[in-house]
DNA sequence: GGATGTGAAGTCGTTCACAGCT
DNA sequence: AGCTGTGAACGACTTCACATCC
């Protein structure tokens, strides 16, 4: 185990990983290398052996790595060998499609409130494959509900001018970890963590790709 | 101008700066100097200096930036001068919402075509404010519709097992931007540009942050 | 005077290359 | 014999510090 701070570009690379590790699970790969895992992820197979290498040492000399046994060490390292229990606010076209996001029921990610400005109502949403609705409820309730509840994440969906706003409400209850899809700027407090999920950026970097090519 | 090639940081943070130089714009600020800009994107001055050098000059000694000719310019450099068009495929939750969002309208991007494979038939939806509803057609007419609307980028937003099938029909049709939702590795041609969107990545990311703190 | 533009220094991340295990 | 784990070399990005110019 090294104690080195680990770049953020490993992390992101670990879940990478992860899900390419899952796909030879269902293969039914029992035994994968360092080269074989960087070919099918892009990347070097140095940088997969030093990603690693962040965290412990997971291989066997000579052999390679148990496709079984490392998935779990990699989930176990992003944390991901709990629930983490989240709630959406803004109940906009983008909310309500992430109610329904069928990609975080195959993580341990379970969205367990949805809230907005509108007066309490019941929108017939529904989280789960075959789950109850989420019912959608006033804003003003997050304190109470992110207790309640026991939340861990709070996705921001609402319009830009909003978000701080939101955050604000999320920090005072509690809740230490924002996923951010409003095209705002979010400051929180230390030891609260902020990710944005910027589309725009990301097609401004299309853009200029395109633009240059 | 210089001509070393440019950091991907570098274009992800003159985005940012496009968007904190139009709230400015917004309040009548005229100048900017490279320490306010900075401390309002939350990044080091010298690395804004950094960033605008990779493309010209564009400040005054001793004053600063104009807001608004530098806002041009960041605009013209990342090739946003130009209307971009746009055909989203795949119409489950997160392609229809993304039909309806409305910060693709600020900015010079254009959804005007949508695609599943469901027999083609009209859903109404709406992808501009008071605009007209676009017609969803069948994925087979890609390449066809492809020329006629003239469409620059392509918007995945179907399910993994689909992406790659989805990812050659645009390279087929010409498509050489591609933003991708679907948590897949896709892979193009020398020539054509895929940016990913991973929700599940970003959530990975937090995941590791708030156990790790 | 004051802020830009930029070489130089510093920091961080990636890749190489090989010693060390199995 | 083969693949991991890792120190060292490399490369890339960021920050510093100051000469330059308005």
């Amino acid at each position: 185990m090294k104690y080195s701070k680990v770049p953020e570009a490993t992390i992101r690379r670990l879940s990478r990983y992860s899900r390419c590790l899952e796909e030879m699970e269902e293969k039914e790969e029992k035994v994968v290398s360092s080269a074989q895992l960087a070919n099918k992820c892009m990347v070097n197979s140095a940088q997969v052996r030093k990603d690693l290498a962040y965290f412990g040492e997971f291989g066997i000399r000579g052999v390679g790595y148990y496709v079984k046994d490392l998935l779990n060490d990699i989930k176990r390292i992003l944390g991901l060998n709990k629930e983490w229990r989240m709630a959406v606010i803004g109940m906009g076209n983008l909310g309500s499609a992430l109610l329904s996001y069928k990609d975080f029921l195959k993580q341990n990610y379970k969205i367990v409130a949805a809230f907005d400005i509108v007066p309490p109502k019941v929108i017939g949403r529904v989280s789960e494959k075959l789950g109850k609705p989420v019912e959608v409820l006033h804003i003003n309730r997050i304190r109470e509900v992110a207790k309640e509840r026991r939340i861990d994440i709070g996705i921001i969906a609402t319009p830009a001018s909003e978000a701080q706003g939101v955050a604000n409400l999320l920090v005072e209850a509690g809740v230490r970890g924002i996923l951010n899809f409003a095209p705002a700027q979010i400051t929180t407090p230390e030891g609260f963590v902020v990710k944005d999920v910027f589309f725009t950026t990301v097609l401004d970097n299309l853009a200029y790709l395109l633009s240059n090519s």
